[in-house]
DNA sequence: CCTAGAACCTGCGAGC
DNA sequence: TGCTCGCAGGTTCTAG
């Protein structure tokens, strides 16, 4: 469940079902799961045998949970497809499960990491000061973040050579969003995915992102957006902010606003959607 | 240094 | 029915 709502109902799932846990064993299904934890599956398993689970904590789209007393954690990025889920000891194997962790307490659940692209992961980090993994210290704090600084945002936005969507999906300058709040976000915005980062005046930039709150905040009301059984909650339940999108995946159909049948385009290996009327583009980019 | 585009995976639905 | 193609919510590497 990629994008920043969707993680974080991941990360209050955990914080109910996983948190101070003591952990009894790990097994990893599947190398690819741990790519990012270099000293490979071996050794993530040996670590984790015997700690106890902090409470879970996130920034953007990655979440970790850290391991009590040991200045680490367990970092998790959830990719394209990647489900944290409880489920009961006896609840048969996901076909794509790649990492399990049981516990050593009698609730009779375990932490299942279940992911069909591989693109997601579980690894253990050291974590600063201030609790943070080690190597996510690039990642920048998201929108919901109370310490996330607005002026140094349209700061960096303006000095950025780009175009607004590509600086909303570069994490390293705002963090969380991803194609679909992206897209919804700028919808509400008016503003075309390809205008130029160096137009957007202060003004502009508070606006969008008033606007990337707003969106993220009715996600995470509803449990987030599912459009299949591939982004749930710990417990395999989808939310319901499909229902409630005004741009991603409404090609053809009428724009909420204006009634203007919406559009799609091919954008970065991906789509982009909007409204031709409402998201005029910018002078000397195609429509 | 920066930005744009492709690569990394598996599975699904549409169209032939 | 079965094949191929296009597409999928993200990150990271490479080329320019």
């Amino acid at each position: 469940m990629p994008e920043l709502p969707e993680v974080e109902v991941v990360r209050r799932g955990l914080a109910r079902w996983v948190a101070r846990r003591t952990v009894a064993e790990a097994e990893v299904l599947h190398p690819r799961a741990v790519r990012r934890h270099l000293a490979g599956g071996a050794d993530f398993a040996s670590r984790l045998k015997g700690q106890i689970i902090g409470e879970p904590s996130r920034r953007g789209k990655y979440l970790w949970l850290p391991l009590e007393g040991a200045h680490a954690s367990v970092l998790a990025h959830l990719g394209m497809s990647g489900q944290l889920l409880v489920q009961p000891h006896d609840a048969p194997d996901e076909k794509h499960l790649r990492i399990r962790v049981r516990f050593a307490d009698d609730l009779a659940t375990e932490l299942r990491f279940v992911d069909q692209r591989t693109f997601g992961g579980l690894s253990l980090h050291d974590t600063d000061d201030n609790g943070l993994p080690d190597v996510i210290a690039h990642i920048a704090r998201d929108p919901l973040d109370p310490l996330f600084d607005d002026a140094a945002f349209h700061t960096a936005l303006r000095a950025k050579r780009s175009t607004i969507k590509r600086a909303l999906l570069d994490q390293s300058l705002i963090s969380g969003v991803g194609n679909i709040y992206a897209d919804e976000a700028l919808w509400r915005a008016k503003l075309h995915y390809e205008r130029p980062t160096g137009t957007f005046t202060r003004p502009r930039t508070a606006e969008l992102l008033g606007h990337v709150r707003d969106v993220m905040n009715a996600a995470l009301s509803v449990g987030g957006t599912s459009f299949d059984s591939l982004y749930v909650n710990v417990n395999g339940e989808s939310g319901y902010f499909e229902r409630s999108l005004d741009a991603y995946g409404r090609e053809g159909l009428p724009c909420r606003r204006c009634g203007t049948p919406m559009r799609r385009r091919p954008w970065m290996n991906r789509s982009s959607y909007y409204c031709p009327r409402c998201q005029r583009p910018p002078r000397a980019v195609p429509a």
